[in-house]
DNA sequence: AAACCGGGGCG
DNA sequence: CGCCCAGGTTT
């Protein structure tokens, strides 16, 4: 122990403090509460990493009553174990499970090696706080969880400042955690604490009243509980600029573009696009010879979540175009196929629809 | 509409 | 390491 955190309580007062409070108003008939073996701690903690304990019991029911151990698990094709995750979103979490059910098959000879952290974070999906509830869930001994409601309790609790995704603000909340975790009913403990935060130390409308450190936290002292844990700087985000070819032919249809599999947009249709209206020019150049620009329309943005994309569409004309080539085809605004268009691509057609009727049924 | 969430992957 | 990402829910 390098540095100890400031004691607001000591740990022992701390813990009998929580567990008086978990004996009376905490959770404790989940279904995983059940039977805590390894395997259904672990399916648990991975649902819950996304989804509220409502949503998730019956997902966890199917599953069980499906996959009722890590073996039938490992034997499963990935496409029905992702069949039983649908609706919980986040499919890697999904393929991830399956995964590590695999690797807890072939690597350990079917048992979850619980003896130890290391081993159960290289686990595909688990991180140190999953590895740390499903060990203390199954086990009871003692292992320190930090996960976003822990998070909650502490930040407050000690008017820990910065966001908790800095490496040294997550430091010292797994100080913190590991402060305050005893050596005795950790399955409780644990329990505890997430269920603190997830009823009484909510992010939006805390229950200070009835919370048994409510004379401790020093946010609550400070009337500034809804100020922790800060939330993520957000930062000023970068625009980026491309022109995107609306390139139609006689009959009002529109060249697009597969995306790559991957990344942004991955696998959906598009407009061809390009850094500047030179770079579109020289590629008409070469691939469609003989075409008209028209005038480019009024440039909109796109927002996503970590960048603006200032989009010019640049319309052109052509009589006729011997061959598109692989990932390109024509699209028919008045016969729209059925492929996946990026949002802007598809607000763009959209607004070129009644054009191309129009034109191609005028003079 | 924005914030949130644990871990994986990438530069 | 620092940053981004997924994707459905909550606020």
């Amino acid at each position: 122990m390098s540095e100890m955190p400031p004691a607001i309580l000591p740990p022992e007062r701390f813990q009998q403090r929580l567990l008086e409070w978990f004996d009376e108003h905490g959770r404790h008939d989940l279904p995983w509460q059940q039977d805590r073996s390894p395997y259904r701690v672990w399916v648990s903690e991975i649902m819950l990493q996304q989804t509220q304990v409502t949503t998730v019991i019956p997902y966890f029911e199917r599953f069980m009553a499906r996959f009722p151990d890590v073996a039938s698990l490992a034997a499963a094709e990935q496409d029905e174990v992702l069949h039983l995750w649908t609706g919980l979103g986040y499919y890697a979490r999904g393929r991830n499970l399956h995964k590590a059910a695999r690797v807890v098959v072939e690597e350990h000879g079917g048992a979850f090696p619980v003896e130890s952290l290391e081993a159960m974070a290289a686990l595909p999906g688990i991180g140190r706080s999953t590895a740390g509830a499903i060990i203390a869930q199954s086990t009871g001994r003692r292992a320190v969880i930090l996960d976003g409601n822990v998070k909650r309790v502490l930040t407050r609790l000690h008017a820990v400042e910065g966001w908790p995704g800095r490496p040294a603000v997550e430091r010292r909340l797994w100080a913190l955690a590991e402060h305050y975790t005893p050596e005795a009913r950790v399955v409780d403990f644990t329990q505890a604490m997430m269920d603190l935060g997830a009823t009484l130390c909510r992010r939006g409308q805390p229950d200070c009243a009835r919370c048994p450190f409510e004379a401790e936290c020093l946010a609550h002292a400070r009337g500034e509980e809804k100020r922790f844990p800060e939330s993520k700087p957000k930062k000023a985000v970068p625009t980026r600029t491309t022109t995107m070819l609306l390139l139609q032919d006689r009959e009002g249809r529109v060249l697009l573009e597969q995306r790559p599999a991957s990344g942004l947009w991955g696998g959906l249709w598009s407009l061809p696009q390009f850094d500047d209206r030179e770079a579109l020019t020289a590629w008409l150049a070469v691939h469609a010879p003989g075409s008209e620009l028209e005038t480019a329309w009024t440039p909109f943005t796109h927002v996503f979540s970590h960048f603006r994309l200032e989009i010019t569409p640049q319309p052109a004309r052509i009589a006729r175009l011997d061959s598109v080539g692989e990932a390109r085809r024509w699209y028919d605004p008045r016969d729209p196929a059925s492929v996946g268009l990026a949002a802007p691509v598809k607000a763009l057609l959209a607004s070129l629809a009644p054009f191309a009727l129009t034109t191609t049924a005028g003079p």
